[in-house]
DNA sequence: AGCACGCCGACT
DNA sequence: GTCGGCGTGCTC
C-alpha cells in the first residue's frame, strides 16, 4: 500500500503517514490536504514509503494532493531537513514555515503566467503620426514594440507612467499580449571599469567551480556593491538565478530600484515580510519557476526555491538580524552558506567589518579572502576619527565642547551634522534627586524609559506606560530628574545652544508611522536638516551627500559588557555610522566621546583597521574560550513563578550531565533580563569545541528535555545564540 | 499547537 | 444536581 510522510504545522518532531489512492501519484514536495485530529489541515508530502510502522488502521487516507503550484524540489525539501536537524526544530514547523503564507492556505494559488507585449494586427497598421501628440508615452511605447516585443518591466523602463498608457493601448486594441520569448541576452547598464582589486575579486568568484565561500571583505566605500552588480552580470549571461541576502527589509526598496537601474530588463523580485501575501507568493513562484532571474531578499528568502541557482551573495554579513530570533532560530548567512555548499555553486559574504566567526574562517583558509583596501568612491580618504575624553573635558548635557565646536562649524558651512546615540544604556530614566529613587518598571528587571512628548515612562520590554509622577513615590520630594542621554533631550539641549539649527530626529519614536522615515530621509537629502539625531537607524541605508561630521554620544557600555559580542558589535557599528561623513570634494569627520580614548576598538577606528582589531578580539575570545573558538547552544525558560524556570532548567542541567557527553554544561543563572512582562528568566549554556559533539549532545538531549514536565513553562533551545 | 477527555469547585 | 476550571494526552 503506497503511504506518503507528510509534514504538518504541528510542534511534534514526527512526520504523519497517509495512504494514498492506488492510481495518484504523489512527488515528494507536492502540498496535500489531510485530515488531522478533526481538522483538515495543509502539509508537505516529503517522501513516499511502502510500508509504515503503524497499524494500518490508524492511517488514514489523504484528502487532496494538490498540483495548483509545482512541487517543491527535493533540493529544497534536503536544506529544511537540515535546518530543522541543525536548529533541532520540528520538521513539520521548518518545512510549513518556509512557505509563503498563500501557499500555507487550502485556497488555490492562481500562477499569474507574466506575459510580453506585442503589436496587434490594428497596432502595426497604425500610423503612430496619427495619435495626438500629448500621447508621448503611448508613442513611445508603440514605437519600441515596433522592433520587438517586450516586457512589462522592460515597458516601465520606458516611462514610469507606461503601466496606465500600456492599459489604455490594449483597449484601443492595437497592442496584445503574447508569451514572453526566453532572452538570452540583457542589458547592463552603467557598467563602469572595475579597480584591478575589484576586478580580481570579481574573477576569483567567477572562476570558482563547484562550491566556495569568499569573504569579501571592503572598507567603507570601496564598491563592493559594483562587485556584486558585475557577478550578477556573469551568472545572468551563464543563464543562472542569484540570492542576494540583505539584512533589513528597510534597505529592500531602495536596493531594488539600485539593481533594477542597472539590470533595466532581467527579472528580478524581492522577498520579504513587508510584502502583501499575494505579492509575496507571486514573487516566491517566478522565483521557483526560474523565471525571476535576482531575487533580493531578508534572511527569510533564503528558503525560496531556484532550480538555477548559481551564486549566493550576503551582504553586510556580520549583521545581527541574519539570525532568527523566535520559532526556527537560524542564521540565514550559515543558512546560505550549507546551501551553497549543497547546491556546488559560490557564495560571497560582503562586509567592511566581518564577523569575527567568519573572519576566523577566512583566516583558517576555509573561506578565501578576498580584499578591496582602496576607496572606489570620492572621497578617497577615510574620515578622520577623533576620541575626546569625557573624562578631562567638561560636559554640557552630555555633549564636549570639541564637538559643539565641530557642529557649530558644519552649520556655519551649511553642512549636516549627525549625533549618533548607541542605543543601550542610554535612555532617559527619572531619578529622585533627593532619596535615588528611579522609575522602573512594574512588570520587568528594566527601568521605565521618560518620554518627553506625551509626559509618559515607558517600559521598552513590555510596553508598559504611565504618566510621569509629580512626586518620587518613593520620598515624595518633587525634585524629579531625568538622567541619561536621550535623543529626545539631545534635540532640545541642540537647538537651545543653536536656535537657527533646523534638528531632525531621526528613532524608533519619530519614524513610527508609516512613509515617515522615507519622508525623513528625503528632507535630509533636500538639504532641510542640520543636525540629525540617531541610533542605529541612521547608521544604515542611504548616503547623505552634504553629511560631513558624525559625533559618538559615549558608546563606553559596550566595552565592558557582560555580552561578548558588544564590542564587535559597537566596532561594526562605529564603522558604519563614520562611513556616513564625508563629501565628495572632502573626507568627514567623526567624533567620539568616550572615557577610554585608548582602549584598543578606538586605537583600531582611528586607524580604520579592522584586521588588528579582529585579531586583537580573536586573541581575547580564545583565552576566554568564546566563540568562534567554541560552538554554544543557549537553553532559556521563562514561567509565571521565578521557582518554575529554574527547576526546569537545573532537571534540564541534570540530563544533560547524566549523558555523559564530551560538552561543557554550564550552570542556571539569570538572564539578561531576569524579568519581562512578569515572566522569570533564566537559562543554561553549552559549549563545545566541536561543532559535532555539541550537535551529537543536542540530538540526545532535545527528546529529553521534550519529555520534562514543562508545565505552563516556556522554554527554547537556541543554537549558536547571538543574543542571550 | 489545537482539541479532546477528565475529574473537582460554585452556581441556576 | 450542572457549568466550567485547566491538567494530561493524542494527533498518522
Amino acid at each position: 500500500m503506497p503511504i506518503i510522510r507528510v509534514a504538518l504545522d504541528v510542534p511534534l518532531s514526527t512526520l504523519f503517514d497517509y495512504v494514498v489512492e492506488k492510481n495518484t501519484e504523489v512527488i515528494p514536495g507536492q502540498r496535500v490536504l489531510v485530515p488531522f485530529g478533526r481538522k483538515q489541515v495543509l502539509g508537505v508530502a516529503m517522501e513516499c514509503v511502502e510500508q509504515s510502522e503503524l497499524s494500518a488502521a490508524r492511517i488514514k487516507p489523504v484528502t487532496i494532493v494538490l498540483d495548483d503550484v509545482p512541487p517543491l524540489p527535493q533540493e529544497l525539501l534536503a536544506l529544511l531537513r537540515f535546518c530543522s536537524d541543525y536548529y533541532h526544530h520540528p520538521l513539520g514547523i521548518t518545512v510549513l514555515s518556509a512557505l509563503p503564507t498563500r501557499l500555507r492556505a487550502v485556497e488555490p494559488v492562481t500562477v499569474k503566467q507574466s506575459l510580453d507585449y506585442t503589436l496587434s494586427p490594428a497596432g502595426k497598421a497604425l500610423d503612430i503620426a496619427t495619435l495626438p501628440k500629448r500621447r508621448v508615452v503611448q508613442q513611445r511605447i508603440l514605437q519600441a514594440l515596433r522592433e520587438a516585443p517586450l516586457s512589462g518591466a522592460q515597458l516601465r523602463n520606458l516611462s514610469p507612467s507606461a503601466p496606465a498608457a500600456l492599459k489604455a493601448l490594449l483597449e484601443a486594441g492595437w497592442v496584445e499580449t503574447c508569451a514572453p520569448e526566453l532572452r538570452a541576452t540583457h542589458t547592463f547598464n552603467n557598467a563602469h571599469a572595475l579597480t584591478s582589486e575589484q576586478q580580481q575579486a570579481v574573477d576569483a568568484v567567477t572562476q570558482q567551480t563547484g562550491y566556495g565561500c569568499f569573504l569579501l571583505h571592503g572598507i567603507t566605500g570601496s564598491g563592493k556593491t559594483e562587485i556584486y552588480v558585475h557577478l550578477m552580470h556573469e551568472m545572468l549571461q551563464r543563464g543562472g538565478q542569484v540570492l542576494l541576502l540583505v539584512p533589513e527589509i528597510n534597505l529592500t526598496p531602495q536596493l531594488e530600484n539600485y539593481f533594477r537601474s542597472r539590470f533595466p530588463d532581467v527579472d528580478l523580485v524581492s522577498l520579504h515580510s513587508g510584502l502583501a501575501d499575494g505579492e509575496r507568493a507571486q514573487n516566491w513562484l517566478k522565483a521557483q519557476s526560474g523565471e525571476a532571474r535576482i531575487v533580493l531578499g531578508t534572511r527569510l528568502s533564503v528558503f525560496t526555491p531556484l532550480p538555477k541557482l548559481s551564486l549566493i551573495l550576503v551582504d553586510e554579513e556580520h549583521d545581527s538580524s541574519f539570525k532568527q530570533q523566535d520559532g526556527l532560530r537560524y542564521s540565514a548567512r550559515d543558512v546560505a552558506i550549507f546551501r551553497a555548499n549543497q547546491r556546488g555553486v559560490p557564495i560571497v559574504l560582503g562586509s567592511a567589518t566581518p564577523s569575527l566567526e567568519s573572519w576566523f574562517n577566512a583566516q583558517s583558509g576555509r573561506y578565501k579572502l578576498l580584499k578591496l583596501t582602496q576607496r572606489a568612491v570620492q572621497p578617497a580618504t577615510l574620515p578622520v576619527v577623533r576620541c575626546m575624553d569625557i573624562t578631562k573635558l567638561p560636559l554640557h548635557e552630555g555633549l564636549s565642547e570639541p564637538l559643539l565646536t565641530a557642529i557649530e562649524t558644519r552649520l556655519q558651512r551649511k553642512e549636516q551634522s549627525l549625533i549618533f546615540i548607541n542605543r543601550r544604556g542610554y535612555a532617559p530614566v527619572l531619578m529622585c534627586t533627593s532619596c535615588g529613587w528611579l522609575s522602573e518598571c512594574k512588570h520587568c528587571a528594566g527601568k521605565l524609559v521618560l518620554h518627553q512628548k506625551d509626559r509618559s515612562l515607558r517600559c521598552h520590554h513590555c510596553g508598559a506606560q504611565q504618566r510621569v509622577p509629580h512626586a518620587c513615590p518613593g520620598c515624595g520630594d518633587a525634585d524629579l530628574k531625568p538622567v541619561g542621554i536621550g535623543t529626545q533631550r539631545l534635540e532640545e539641549t541642540l537647538q537651545t545652544r543653536f536656535p537657527e539649527a533646523r534638528i531632525l530626529r531621526v528613532d524608533r519614536d519619530s519614524t513610527r508611522n508609516k512613509g515617515a522615515w522615507s519622508a525623513m530621509r528625503k528632507q535630509i537629502h533636500d538639504g532641510e536638516a542640520d543636525i540629525l539625531i540617531g541610533t542605529q537607524m541612521l547608521a544604515k541605508g542611504h548616503d547623505f551627500p552634504n553629511l560631513t561630521l558624525v559625533g559618538v554620544i559615549s558608546p563606553d557600555g559596550a566595552l565592558y559588557s557582560a555580552d561578548f559580542r558588544a564590542s564587535e558589535k559597537l566596532f561594526a557599528q562605529l564603522t558604519q555610522v563614520g562611513g556616513r561623513a564625508g563629501r565628495a570634494d572632502k573626507a568627514g569627520e567623526v567624533i567620539v566621546q568616550t572615557a577610554f580614548p585608548n582602549h584598543p576598538l578606538f586605537q583600531a577606528l582611528r586607524a580604520h583597521d579592522y584586521e588588528i582589531w579582529a585579531q586583537t578580539l580573536l586573541a581575547e575570545r580564545q583565552m576566554a574560550g568564546f566563540p568562534p573558538f567554541v560552538y554554544q547552544a543557549m537553553l532559556s525558560a521563562e514561567g509565571k513563578q521565578e521557582s518554575d524556570a529554574y527547576i526546569f532548567l537545573k532537571q534540564a542541567r541534570t540530563a544533560a550531565m547524566e549523558l555523559k557527553m564530551p560538552v561543557e554544561v554550564y550552570g542556571v543563572v539569570p538572564a539578561p533580563m531576569p524579568k519581562r512582562a512578569n515572566h522569570y528568566r533564566a537559562q543554561l549554556l553549552v559549549q563545545s569545541d566541536k561543532r559535532k559533539a555539541l550537535g551529537e549532545f543536542l540530538r540526545a538531549w532535545k527528546p529529553v528535555l521534550d519529555a520534562l514536565p514543562a508545565g505552563k513553562l516556556r522554554w527554547v533551545l537556541d543554537v549558536d545564540p547571538m543574543e542571550f
